[in-house]
DNA sequence: AATTTGCCTATTGTTGAGAATGATCTACAA
DNA sequence: TTGTAGATCATTCTCAACAATAGGCAAATT
């Protein structure tokens, strides 16, 4: 099962609500669009709804809910010309992120990469695409993390973490992808960080970062709103 | 005085409060690492704290204060390291941005910049600084939506409205600056805009980035690298 | 039939009180 | 003096009940 890989952290219930919330709609257990009630989760997780609201406020600002005032919170439904936005911003931030991490990592936490890679690795052998995006992402935060810019790891998160809601990281949409193909060019550009070359490390995210681009663009035009089954839309 | 700018905004408590405040922290009346204290606020606006703490969050969103469990929420303190990576992010993201806003704009909405940056030459005239940067953030803020990559302006937008709160725009700040020669950059910058040419427009905005931002790096020692990792990112 | 009007209801927004938490302070011992 | 354990206290966090809102339904009007 997907687990956040941060410690347990959530020392308040707002916070653990958010971490279930969020993995339920990246697993695709709430899909876009469908209504997130206040006290219909309220109840689910055995809490008042004020923690649920201050969950809901987190969740759309990650990207992942959008919130109108008196109105129920939603999934978020994701437009093609939104899904251009974000991966033009991914395109000209996380090469420039690359080259700051490949700049500015230590030899010890570019060593730190390794295990990381490895995940990756394992997943791409079981051929089991659930891991292999999880521990994609969690292998380009970390780089993220090595840039030294928080700030701009944050807007890569929020560019790419809407993705997963939308769905474009699960098994079925990604069936195309040679994973050990992609493992491979990951193995060169962290090849690239470790070597503190960041021309070469902006390069090589350059061809991966993509990996899914490419494909979700080509078939991204029939993105058929899903009804929801159980929970009709507000009134 | 400084108003918003959208006069019809407010319908929720908690969006009021949100307003009031960072107008609040943005002209300097909440200094950099001043708590704000829940019950304090929701007695100071009349009301209750739960609209209270969920403006807090917000701020928090928007880079403006601070909030750890169980902990007064208080209003941003940025050190050097941080201040470097706002301007570091806007410096790769804004001449972009602007060149995305030069081809895609409408000549309405080109001819649209005009007015406000006639506020801005009054400001000057004004010699009114205070007046000044909040018509240039204006001015910026409706370029980077110009852009037609609404996730590129939200990184934007996080990346420079800490400084607001940081101080570096109040006044005394930036007596140095030349607000007429100022204005001149920004007319330059726009007339490349409206003729829809994105480098020129790239490399306008590169020479104006704000007038600030070498004002304040210059007082800034860079460490291009670092070699432990003692201070983690704080989450 | 089409449009308007007003009520109805599900859901959010807000409140005041109370429980829980972590920082601070004091007393005491090494 | 220095460090540590416990009590204190300010403040956040949570709750359950209440109020306000916006959308939908149906009757009334044109």
């Amino acid at each position: 099962m997907l687990e956040t890989g941060l410690k347990i952290k959530a020392k308040t219930l707002r916070d653990e609500i958010i971490e279930a919330l969020q993995q339920a709609i990246i697993l695709g257990q709430r899909q876009p669009g469908e209504p997130l009630v206040e006290r219909e989760l309220a109840e689910q997780f055995g809490v008042s709804s004020v923690p649920v609201r201050e969950a809901l406020q987190e969740l759309e600002n990650r990207g992942l809910a959008t919130k109108r005032p008196n109105y129920s919170c939603c999934v978020i439904e994701l437009a093609q010309e939104e899904l251009d936005q974000m991966f033009e911003l991914r395109a000209l931030l996380e090469p420039q992120v690359m080259a700051w991490a490949a700049e500015r990592m230590t030899p010890d936490e570019a060593a730190g990469l390794q295990p990381l890679l490895e995940e990756l690795r394992r997943a791409a052998v079981n051929n089991d695409f659930a891991q292999y995006f999880f521990h994609d992402l969690r292998l380009h935060r970390r780089i993220w993390e090595l840039s030294r810019n928080r700030i701009a790891a944050q807007a890569l998160e929020r560019a790419v973490l809407p993705l997963f809601a939308f769905g474009l990281m699960r098994a079925h949409r990604a069936e195309e992808l040679n994973l050990n193909q992609e493992v491979e060019k990951h193995e060169r550009m962290i090849a690239a960080l470790s070597k503190g070359n960041s021309a070469r490390s902006a390069e090589a995210i350059g061809r991966i970062a993509t990996g899914f681009e490419s494909h979700v663009r080509a078939e991204a035009k029939k993105p058929a709103r899903q009804t929801t089954t159980s929970k009709k839309a507000k009134r």
